[in-house]
DNA sequence: ATTGACGTTGACGCTAACGTCATTGCGAAA
DNA sequence: TTTCGCAATGACGTTAGCGTCAACGTCAAT
């Protein structure tokens, strides 16, 4: 089986996901301690699995967007009951729907913060435009930023 | 002058801004060590100012969004030093910029979290949908969340 | 004169989320 | 066989953002 070193039986050393993920093998085992996380062994060394790897994401992705370890845990933990008694379901679903509401609140905040950012940029882009029109940041530097961002899409996130 | 005791000139005390705001004393002492606020004194007494009640608004706004203190306080500064010299107003408005972006990525990644509570959501209410329809929480509750989070827009925000 | 409500300044405490050693083990390469 | 490199555990350190307490001042009402 050559061509088969990848595919779900794969599974990654704590480095691998490290480096993957741009985290640091302490933040790993900090979250197994939590309970977030229970990698298979194979002596004392972790193993982790492709479903471990896709915790982790979920794990990350939850910190972004400011979610703390102990939420994360229990939103992981009703995915893991996902799919056991109606009543759980239930639960989950509700939490669920809380959670929605929150982070759309969330999203208003945000979008509230970036109007008053625009805001305060065209003013100070008119500001400049009549004192000092030579200082304002040209169409390149803007594209430098898009550039940066775009990039960013397409590797292993960083903070 | 009795119908003037509200309007710009007002000024309020630790505990009618905590009041407002639902957060403590010691929090706004907090951030004035941190040098995000400087409330005038009366003998020892701090006198916060409409403009000091401004500031805070923004350090609140500021938290709910996700970002430190000390950034907000970055972002008060450049705000202060608004109209100083160009070449500060430059560089603010780069600041500025590079804020939208960094806010509109954490945007996506909410909403992008959002989607995927929602997908996880459908699953459940179809598995309830099949297995225990009588769980499946009614319309009624959902207005209640929907009728608290319009409530609390009325109110000062909660956390 | 005292009580109570509000204010002040320290100073220490606490939680979250790791960082940073120090020490030990293990298997492969030189 | 020693030396690397990675992995593991355990313990202590660190930063942010306040909470909590103690000790004190002040003014108004009782």
């Amino acid at each position: 089986m050559p061509t088969e070193l990848r595919r779900p039986e794969r599974t990654f050393t704590i480095r691998q996901l490290c480096l993957e993920f741009k985290c640091t093998p302490r933040a790993l085992r900090f979250y197994e301690d939590k309970g977030l996380l229970k990698p298979a062994r194979q002596g004392l060394n972790r193993v982790y699995s492709y479903k471990d790897r896709a915790r982790l994401q979920l794990i990350l992705n939850g910190k972004r967007v400011g979610l703390a370890l102990a939420e994360i845990r229990e939103i992981l933990e009703l995915y893991d009951k996902g799919d056991g008694n109606a009543a759980q379901n239930a639960r989950a679903l509700r939490k669920f729907r809380e959670r929605i509401v929150v982070f759309e609140q969330k999203r208003e905040d945000i979008d509230h913060a970036i109007e008053e950012l625009r805001t305060a940029c065209s003013r100070l882009e008119d500001l400049l435009s009549r004192s000092r029109p030579d200082l304002l940041p040209s169409a390149e530097e803007y594209d430098k930023l898009v550039r940066a961002r775009v990039d960013g899409l397409h590797e292993a996130r960083p903070h």
